[in-house]
DNA sequence: AGCACGCCGACT
DNA sequence: GTCGGCGTGCTC
């Protein structure tokens, strides 16, 4: 029966004063309008989209405006997935409307609701010898049969690497029946493969028990070392669930990661995959959180924003390399993604397993207290041996480029070897300093409180933190000396210094500077994977991930920096990182090698990482956090604000404190400048905010934001929950 | 956040 | 005389 009268409904919207405002909606009145969109006026002249989250019954709907348009016919979010996100709204201080939002592929944030675009994909239908007949006289047409053979459906634009007119020639071998065409993004696999290889007792203790709790909540840490076959595990963990005709969403730390895994879960996962990452069209996303909803799509591999992604019959949550920061968004609403993993697998009651070489020591603490089961995997599938790890201390070494004599001369021999090498340094450019050697000037960004680093290949001096470029003075500007001179390696001079040391061998050189497109990453890559005997040089982006078969030696450069840090975690974080790229040697036929350059090699941290492994350094680093009470033995949020004037900018966070008040939970520190005072011309600082529990700290910081709205005053500023960055 | 209204300085 | 600065206030 159609109900006449109009209903009110709450719409939860993206605007900074209300969490829903309420509307007139002339239509039947259906609890399934909870979780559709709508298009509804806002004050003057503004259309925005909002999402029905409530009905009221009431007969008081005059004053209100009417809702323009419901543009959703099927709720696009369930209940499932509207309680996660109230949570995590609620949780991170944020609107429930900015949270939605920030859910919600942008596509669906159009007021004019488009429709989602098609795309077409091709797939082989053929086998590759009957093609390779009939496409003799057709070498273009082959080009694509082969690459899309080997490599799985493509869109024709994943292909205009291979030839102009990709899309042509897809259809004309639709023509002659060795293509197929399909109107979807995801992959339906069916020759799939079935190895016969045999799990270690590793493998099969911890899929054992992965396999028994599949049925309810509970998150499983796998904590398992580089090369130990977690990938393996993962995809027989998946394969039962698949069977049953259930989903499962897969994240990864970052867009680099996701065609590695897609490519091994594409090779043994019989169903239907799909991708989700920022590097995707709006519409593309779009289409693929729409077909994940709709059981469509059987396993979604995403990045950070895919944990969103709605699913008819999700039955497993897999975060993989669990550490990663690249989980915790750096702008917007600043959630994990790992965390809100472990709470999406609360509400819908399946298991979450987080996999790691190097946990997370919040999340091998739950392992150790026994909240997650703590799944260790720690023999490596092939038996090689791990890398051997030396310290080389650096005191009184000459340096080419950063790198001792001893260093270069191993270096020349493993390239005499055939092998390759990699050295890694986390600073591009050529120098991170420009100093004046008769005052001791350094040159500074104007805009920032940060040093400029010197790029020979323009002759320019460059701010990391806001981009602008800079000429080279002639004179100190200071002193109107002559004598400048740079201080400090970047990956622009290891390169120069290692070319001229290493003669013929290529030096390949990776950061943002030298590989600023997918095609050239591609291109620096293929000359890496000839196998060739060639020094790389490269920064964080490398860390992650990629194998090189033919790599036996990584170098660190300089890691020393992170012994003077503010940061509680930056212990951890080095940890995580020389273990990574450490991985990065041991896959060679010969076992790797590792040397970590520093000027402490008497460092308790090498020690303790050294003699007795991350786990140890973990409890250590855990032990010490107890004792000083930082988490995870307390609660963390960061207030940050910024303004132009420093003198307001303090004088407003004071008046925060004041507002804060005596809470005996709560520890407030600050105002602190942060450790980056300025930047692009904004002063900045923050309140840190420590505290024993966490309902204490979240009561607090809701009554802050009721009595100081931070989208008011003269002055921005917004929480941030956990933080795991202090700049 | 947007977008209005509103009250004071330098310009055709 | 106006154009435009950004302070304050409102949005179902």
């Amino acid at each position: 029966m159609i109900n006449t009268a109009p209903c009110i409904v709450q719409v939860a919207l993206k605007v900074p004063f209300a969490n829903t405002l309420d509307y007139q909606l002339l239509a039947e009145t259906s609890p399934d309008l909870i979780g559709r969109r709508v298009r509804v006026p806002l004050g003057k002249s503004q259309w925005l989209v909002g999402v029905i989250i409530g009905l009221k019954n009431s007969s008081d709907y005059h004053h209100l405006k009417p809702v323009d348009a419901v543009l959703d016919e099927q709720p696009l979010f369930n209940k499932n997935n509207l309680k996660l996100i109230k949570q995590a709204a609620n949780y991170y201080q944020v609107n429930l409307g900015e949270m939605l939002m920030t859910a919600l592929p942008a596509w669906f944030s159009k007021p004019s609701n488009p429709p989602i675009p098609q795309e077409i994909w091709y797939k082989a239908l053929s086998d590759k010898q009957i093609a390779e007949k009939k496409l003799k006289k057709a070498p273009k047409q082959w080009l694509i049969f082969e690459y899309i053979y080997d490599n799985g459906p493509q869109i024709p634009a994943a292909l205009s690497h291979l030839s102009a007119g990709a899309s042509t020639l897809c259809r004309q071998l639709v023509d002659k029946g060795l293509f197929e065409q399909s109107n979807r993004s995801f992959i339906d696999n069916q020759n799939i493969e079935h190895p016969d290889f045999a799990l270690t007792d590793d493998q099969q203790r911890v899929l054992n028990h992965i396999h028994e709790h599949r049925h309810h909540f509970n998150v499983s840490l796998l904590d398992g070392i580089t090369g130990s076959g977690k990938t393996e595990v993962y995809i027989r963990s998946l394969l039962p669930l698949l069977a049953n005709g259930k989903q499962a969403l897969v994240l990864v730390p970052e867009i680099g990661l996701t065609p590695q895994l897609f490519r091994s879960f594409s090779k043994r996962l019989p169903g239907r995959l799909a991708v989700f990452h920022s590097g995707l069209s709006d519409g593309t996303r779009a289409r693929v959180w729409q077909q994940a909803g709709n059981g469509h799509v059987d396993v979604v591999v995403a990045t950070r924003s895919g944990l969103f992604t709605p699913f008819k019959n999700l039955a497993m949550i897999l975060v993989d390399e669990e550490h990663d920061l690249s989980y915790k968004q750096q702008d917007g609403v600043r959630y994990s993604a790992r965390d809100l993993a472990v709470l999406r697998g609360k509400i819908e009651n399946i298991p979450v397993v987080l996999g790691s070489a190097t946990p997370a020591f919040e999340s091998l603490r739950h392992a150790f207290d026994g909240h997650y089961h703590w799944l260790t995997l720690r023999n490596r599938t092939n038996q090689k041996a791990l890398p051997k790890i030396q310290l080389q201390n650096l005191d009184n070494r000459k340096t080419y480029g950063g790198i001792s004599r001893v260093t270069i001369d191993t270096i020349e021999q493993q390239l005499d070897t055939g092998h390759q090498v990699l050295v890694f340094l986390n600073r591009r450019g050529w120098s991170p300093k420009l100093l004046c050697h008769d005052c001791g000037w350094i040159a500074e960004c104007d805009d920032c409180d940060a040093y400029l680093t010197y790029h020979k290949h323009n002759n320019r001096l460059l701010c990391h933190h806001c981009c602008r470029h800079y000429s080279l003075p002639e004179f100190c500007p200071n002193c109107g000396s002559q004598e400048m001179d740079t201080l400090g390696v970047g990956t622009e001079q290891v390169e120069t210094a290692l070319q001229q040391e290493l003669g013929d061998y290529p030096v390949i050189r990776f950061d943002r500077d030298s590989v600023s497109t997918p095609r050239q990453w591609q291109q620096q890559l293929d000359r890496v994977r000839t196998g060739k005997p060639c020094v790389i040089v490269g920064t964080q982006m490398l860390a992650k991930g990629h194998d090189f078969p033919k790599l036996s030696l990584v170098v660190v450069v300089n890691v020393d920096n992170s012994f003077y840090s503010t940061d509680f975690r930056a212990e951890e974080y080095l940890a995580q990182l020389l273990i990574q790229v450490a991985g990065r040697a041991g896959r060679a036929e010969t076992a790797g090698q590792v040397i970590i350059q520093t000027h402490q090699p008497k460092h308790a941290f090498f020690h303790t990482l050294l003699q007795q492994g991350y786990e140890q350094l973990a409890r250590k680093g855990l032990e010490q956090r107890r004792e000083m009470q930082f988490p995870p033995f307390s609660h963390m949020a960061i207030i940050r604000a910024q303004h132009r004037y420093e003198d307001k900018l303090e004088a407003f966070l004071l008046e925060l404190i004041e507002a804060i008040g005596q809470d005996p939970d709560v520890n407030v520190m600050g105002p602190l400048p942060a450790p980056m005072q300025k930047k692009q011309k904004l002063h900045r600082m923050q309140l840190i905010l420590n505290a024993n529990n966490r309902r204490g700290l979240h009561q607090l910081l809701k009554q802050l934001l009721k009595k100081h709205n931070p989208t008011a005053g003269p002055v921005r500023w917004f929480i941030d929950i956990d933080p795991v960055s202090f700049d």
